[in-house]
DNA sequence: TGTTTATATAACAAGTAAGTTATATAAAAG
DNA sequence: CTTTTATATAACTTACTTGTTATATAAACA
């Protein structure tokens, strides 16, 4: 699971995250992923590369413009592996339940 | 949301996501996490460090130990902004549904 | 009390990340 | 064909990360 180091390391960043979130609405050109921020056009392209390489969006060609959109497969990854913690927090929980229910008839 | 960062940025590192998987099956020393590892202890101790700063374990004292487990609270925030991400996927899924169901009668 | 055990911290080296400016490329427009 | 627009890449700087070894602290034990 190398993929998960990538995944987690390029959302580990609140610039892509945003990025992230602007495509979550749809589609959108290098320039206008640029527009918003106060960061030059080269360091949005790295940006892109970065979630790009970690498979969280796609870009297309369409002339000179390369309109990215968010991919599914990274976070289908992602949620995959945090299930993992997801049912060890429940199971534990369970555990203190359980540890709670039989503590109360002694207090 | 300035967790996130932090949250994402320690389950970016396979030493960490693999002490949190050890901490899934249970409660653990700072020994006992350093042993399945070609690390040394202060590198360990480091990484919990992280989790811990990340709000992803938290630890007990008891007397020279410091036995660590996994915190329910930053799982939540994770999946939380996940879902933001889901259900733009599935959105965006539906959309190309449509797409391509306007388009199959043309073919 | 002196030693061992469990853990934390400091200091340092090597690698990586993220920003910048300058420049290259290639399609579009005139 | 020349210029503009959209994007990518290179070179460089600064800062952070992750590992190491050496050392500190404090509880447990003999």
């Amino acid at each position: 699971m190398a993929n998960l180091d990538a995944a987690f390391s390029a959302l580990a960043d609140p610039t892509r995250r945003a990025i992230l979130a602007r495509l979550a609405l749809g589609e959108a050109t290098v320039m206008e992923l640029v527009e918003p921020f106060e960061l030059t056009q080269p360091a949005i392209s790295r940006h892109l590369k970065v979630l790009e390489g970690a498979g969280l969006i796609v870009r297309r060609v369409e002339g000179t413009k390369r309109p990215c959109r968010l991919a599914p497969t990274a976070v289908a990854e992602i949620d995959q592996w945090l299930g993992m913690l997801r049912r060890a927090l429940e199971t534990n929980y369970d555990r203190l339940d359980g540890v709670l229910a039989a503590m109360k008839p002694e207090q």
